[in-house]
RNA sequence: GGAGAGAUGGCCGAGUGGUCGAAGGUACUCCCCUGCUAAGGGAGCGUAGGGUUUAUAGCCUUACCGAGGGUUCGAAUCCCUCUCUCUCCGCCA
């Protein structure tokens, strides 16, 4: 959510920035429904002020003995005309307050202007992918011999789901573990075991609703409050926060968490449906920090470099793509999408998107802090994935493929395979 | 799942229709006093909005006592729904 005084004071700025990302901000609207806003506002609270004196000296003359009748008489009419005052309020700041949810945040000045995704920037390329004496084969391939099945996912669950078996499913775990060990043990960050299931608040809290619900996997129960499975740990780790006013001396907080996400994926219907790419389920390891404003820039660098570190250690070829204003999500400020190098698709694809959202998360769930004069002030929240596990298994099998169809585990992963070097056909 | 009790400011805790945004205590901040890591005295100390304004200062004002609705001239206090916490019983990983 923008700072409607940023709105207010600053619309035509606003718009454009928010033009160069593709969405039209309907200025004539909301300047309209902002003066009608003032205007019934003013009033409602006038006649509530009205009302307030009134039955205070209500209050004070009866415990006088007095007589009221006169006063009651002033005020007969208030209530039916402060009942249609507020009523006229709330019936315009609904959709006001509508408009103010579906506004995406505007991005950063350093973020590349672009129409689509082509106009993103590549910053920098690690690692040499490798050449291949041998016909290479895609990760559905390899994985058919080592324990990736798929039928027998779509028989219990469906489409786009996916089951491991053996050694495969085991690395599939000694990769999360590799990634939660190296985050806390040597990039400082806490772990945390959240809930899969959160609430509506929750979801409207790191911008998730009201505007992409048909995304989401929800399960409806009866008397209680409807519940959404997570898409990703950043909605459960950040909402952490949530209404809290922390203690400015425990900053940064940095939190990693490993979890499922669930995505209905609603518009994806005709892309990467082979393989494991684009699931259902898929398990994430997320870093999230929330950090004051001035640090949250940095930030981002930083934690991109987290990231980074897990695709150095095990060995894959990446680039590091600034996202342009029109392909970043609603709720970034700047984003940096991870790809990695995979060889049977002979292009990069993304395996992390680490982001810098501000406040734009933190003012819908006024997290905030206490800043050296004493008042509380929003802060910024920043994350990314580190990484994606799923995705990061495929790249694995796809890029340390042996001739014999056999896997080749980087050295960085084989204390948590006991010592295992290489994925073999008969597991 | 059954029975009961509760939810008030950073914390503890009063307050069952009227001058309550909320006593008191404690913590914290500032000042005074005091020959010393203490005690005492005084003052301040919630959040989010709106209006005014050069102003995130001041002033005026609205809302907020778990959440949402309702009754009333007036609700922390009464009514309804929901959420959560605690105690006991049952069940269970």
């Amino acid at each position: 959510m923008l700072d409607i005084q940023l709105l207010r004071n600053d619309l035509d700025n606003v718009a454009a920035r928010l033009a160069s990302r593709g969405f039209a901000l309907d200025t004539v609207e909301f300047a309209r429904l902002e003066a009608e806003r003032k205007k019934i506002q003013t009033l409602t609270q006038e006649l509530q002020a009205k009302r307030n004196a009134s039955s205070k000296q209500i209050g004070i003359a009866k415990s006088k003995g007095e007589d009221v009748s006169t006063i009651m008489a002033e005020i007969a009419n208030l209530g039916d005309e402060l009942k249609a005052a507020e009523d006229a309020l709330s019936a315009l700041q609904t959709p006001l307050n509508a408009l103010l949810m579906s506004i995406p945040n505007t991005p950063h000045a350093t973020v590349p202007v672009g129409k689509s995704e082509e106009d993103n920037v590549e910053v920098s390329r690690v690692g040499t992918p490798r050449s291949f004496d041998f016909p290479i084969k895609d990760h559905v391939e390899l994985g058919e011999k080592l324990g990736l099945d798929f039928e027998t996912a779509t028989k219990i669950a469906g489409a786009r789901f996916s089951l491991l078996r053996g050694n495969l499913a085991r690395l599939h775990r000694a990769l999360a573990q590799f990634m939660l060990d190296t985050h806390t043990l040597d990039h400082g960050y806490t772990e945390v075991y959240v809930p899969y299931l959160v609430n509506a608040e929750s979801m409207r809290g790191t911008g998730q609703l009201p505007k992409f619900e048909e995304d989401l996997f929800h399960v409806p129960r009866t008397d209680a409050e409807k519940l959404y499975l997570i898409p990703t740990a950043e909605v459960p780790v950040t909402n952490m926060v949530r209404g809290e006013i922390v203690d400015s001396a425990t900053l940064p907080l940095k939190f990693v968490a490993h979890t499922p996400c669930f995505r209905s994926e609603a518009g994806a219907y005709g892309r990467d449906t082979r393989g494991m790419i684009r699931q259902h389920q898929f398990d994430k390891v997320e870093l999230v920090q929330l950090v004051k404003p001035e640090h949250s820039e940095a930030t981002l660098e930083s934690l991109t470099a987290h990231a980074e570190a897990i695709l150095q250690a095990l060995e894959l070829p990446y680039r590091k793509m600034a996202l342009c204003t029109k392909d970043m999500g609603f709720s970034a400020a700047k984003t940096y999408d991870l790809e990695v190098w995979l060889p049977a698709q002979n292009t990069y694809r993304e395996i992390s998107s680490c982001s810098n959202f501000e406040a734009f998360q933190t003012r819908r769930m006024q997290a905030r802090f206490r800043n050296d004069s004493g008042k509380p002030e929003l802060l910024h929240s920043v994350n990314g994935s580190g990484l994606a596990v799923g995705r990061t298994l495929v790249a694995i099998l796809e890029n340390h493929q042996q001739a014999d169809g056999s896997i080749h585990i980087p050295a960085a992963l084989q204390p948590y395979m006991r010592g295992m070097t290489h994925l073999s056909l008969t597991t």
